[in-house]
DNA sequence: ATGCCTTATTTCATAAGA
């Protein structure tokens, strides 16, 4: 069983580089985020072509999240308590119960939305407590905003006063694991760090000055059966690609 | 070499991303 996490920036602009990949990675089940679109105008039928069902959460613009599965997709889940941006979803692919998650951005130190972001981590843990079981098979997947250690980002010192790399922020993330979910380590695609996000701008890319901000976070039993897991570099590469790589995890439950 | 930002929208400018 192979399962994935991408967040895609826009799925529509992305459509041309997500179904190629999806056709040559052939994951079962994926959890996408910043899909960038309503429900209404979310392709589930270019999905449903290549054996995809999905549950997706979006309004617009802004946000949205989504879990792909071609091996059942049931109980779908489309709500953190008192947070109604779309940023959450999960559903039940066969064995697996799959969140796919965008952490609020933070912005900067003393915006609101740092105090935001913290208070989503916040809800999630205790949402997570409530309607979950760390002893299943479960998974979170996607885009947490936060560098877990001074090493998942290019140059710590680039980051002193930054959003991303605060023990609050980082306090939030060990609350999850803490709770009983291991941060599955992946093989890196260059060099010796696993990075997930490089910023569009200044040739970043090229130069491997990025971020691990991408995470899989698995549940005892479902860390216990990995076979292998690695950052997909090349999607990240090329024309039309997002800003960031997906994280691929081959799995024996 | 992988190449110097991209996205959707209240569109020719803006907000957001991290």
């Amino acid at each position: 069983m192979r399962i994935a996490t991408w967040n895609v920036n826009s799925i529509g602009a992305r459509l041309p580089r997500l179904l190629p990949w999806l056709e040559e990675v052939q994951p079962d089940v994926v959890a996408l985020q910043e899909t960038k679109c309503a429900d209404s105008t979310f392709p589930y039928a270019d999905l449903k072509a290549l054996g995809y069902e999905a549950a997706h959460s979006g309004d617009g613009r802004w946000n949205g999240v989504a879990v792909l599965s071609r091996i059942g997709l049931t109980d779908p889940r489309h709500e953190l308590l008192g947070h109604p941006e779309p940023r959450l979803v999960s559903a039940q692919c066969g064995p697996l119960h799959v969140h796919s998650l965008y952490v609020p951005n933070g912005r900067a130190l003393g915006d609101p939305h740092y105090d935001y972001k913290l208070a989503w981590l916040g809800a999630l843990a205790q949402q997570l407590a409530d309607q979950h079981d760390p002893a299943q098979p479960l998974v979170l997947m996607g885009d947490l905003n936060v560098a877990l250690h001074d090493e998942d980002v290019w140059d710590r010192s680039v980051f002193n006063g930054s959003t991303h790399v605060t023990e609050p922020e980082r306090d939030g993330v060990r609350r999850l694991l803490d709770w009983g979910l291991t941060d599955v380590q992946a093989r890196p695609g260059k060099g010796d760090r696993a990075f997930t996000y490089w910023d569009y701008r200044a040739g970043m890319m090229h130069k491997n000055l990025g971020m691990r901000i991408d995470y899989v976070l698995a549940s005892a039993p479902v860390a216990s059966a990995i076979t292998d897991a690695y950052v997909d570099r090349e999607a990240r590469k090329g024309k039309g690609a997002s800003d960031h790589a997906p994280i691929v995890v081959d799995l024996d439950l």
